[in-house]
DNA sequence: TTTATTATAGCACGACCGTTCGTATTTGGC
DNA sequence: GCCAAATACGAACGGTCGTGCTATAATAAA
């Protein structure tokens, strides 16, 4: 593996962090640099543009997701086992970033009524994880686990909605029962879908 | 009324909707007065630094969403009719800045990892509509129409949840159908705790 | 080892940032 | 209409922003 993209990993580990604290957009390139301990312009060059490294690092924050998400949920079985598996290790993983959230939410949220290549990528993100909500209720359904009335597309906006609010609850709010919240509202929507 | 609260006025009145738009970090000062039509300098006048006129957005967006949200929604009957107009106007107010969604779902996420004035500010908005929610439902326990075991302080997340949700998959997702799950799923919250 | 390529640093650029200051203009009370 | 107070302006400040350019240092290929 040549020098480059051992340095350039380095940077969009270090970038990722940043990005979990203060937001894709806060970003910068001179602050990055200081922190991973090389000059701006040295750092500029392994990335052409702001954006193209903003895209970059939300590619690295998503192979970073799937990783820890959705890769390990494959080994329970399919259905709702594995849905419930990627609940709790998205949990931990949006708390593995010590000092910040979720690197993706407040790419959205910042994103969200600015049209460009950013929010494409971000949008675009954001469906393939919903998305693979959805195809695990489907499974779900394949497997006669969920009732086959249940609107999929439905459950996936609830089952995402409690993603979101734990998030907050548990950053901004500062709320000690935000984890049991989470589960209860998770159990509840699940109890209410299943056979 | 001086002039000089009344240019405050229409200095907050474009803020807000700047905020709505772009997030409150990204309020710059400069853009803000071209925006208004007024000089830098002049306007800075008015607020003694960035973090006061930050501040004094979120008391406007308050002060705005009061009005039009809690106000109106006490004509109704006390209790859950309160409630689910509470949630209509909400979404009616969120929805109402064209350029925008909610000014404050920005500020949640920007501010949530960064101590500070404005953190604590956004933190105090949002305990403060979420005690407009649970103080609703804690009436509507008095008045018998939930079921007296209901846990308040979880229904009043769910409800949260659903705000957050919707609001992401109507403005980032561009989702047609956002309006119709928003409904569902306050819907299912509610009868979930009904009597 | 020499050579070609890649990676990094240093410097400078124009633009914008929040903020300060001195000065002009406008306003409201008398 | 006068005068003090409130309001607005223009210019400038030290910083930081993203982004080029040029030259040097480290690496990979020959």
């Amino acid at each position: 593996m040549s020098k480059g993209i051992k340095t350039k990993e380095t940077i969009l580990n270090t970038a990722l962090q940043l990005t979990s604290k203060f937001g894709l957009e806060s970003l910068s390139i001179g602050e990055l640099a200081k922190s991973v301990g090389m000059s701006k312009s040295g750092l500029f060059g392994h990335f052409k543009s702001k954006e193209k490294l903003q895209i970059m690092v939300l590619d690295y924050a998503a192979e970073n997701f799937t990783q820890q998400v959705i890769i390990p949920a494959l080994k329970k079985p399919r259905g709702l086992p594995r849905l419930e598996a990627m609940m709790m290790n998205w949990k931990k993983w949006s708390g593995s970033y010590m000092t910040g959230g979720c690197p993706f939410l407040s790419s959205i949220v910042e994103y969200d009524d600015r049209p460009g290549n950013v929010r494409d990528h971000v949008k675009l993100l954001q469906e393939t994880m919903i998305g693979s909500f959805e195809r695990a209720l489907r499974v779900s359904n394949e497997e006669n686990q969920i009732r086959s009335n249940v609107d999929i597309k439905q459950a996936g906006y609830e089952i995402y909605a409690n993603m979101i609010a734990y998030h907050i609850y548990s950053r901004l709010l500062g709320d000690k029962n935000s984890d049991k919240m989470f589960t209860a509202n998770f159990d509840k929507i699940i109890t209410s879908i299943k056979v």
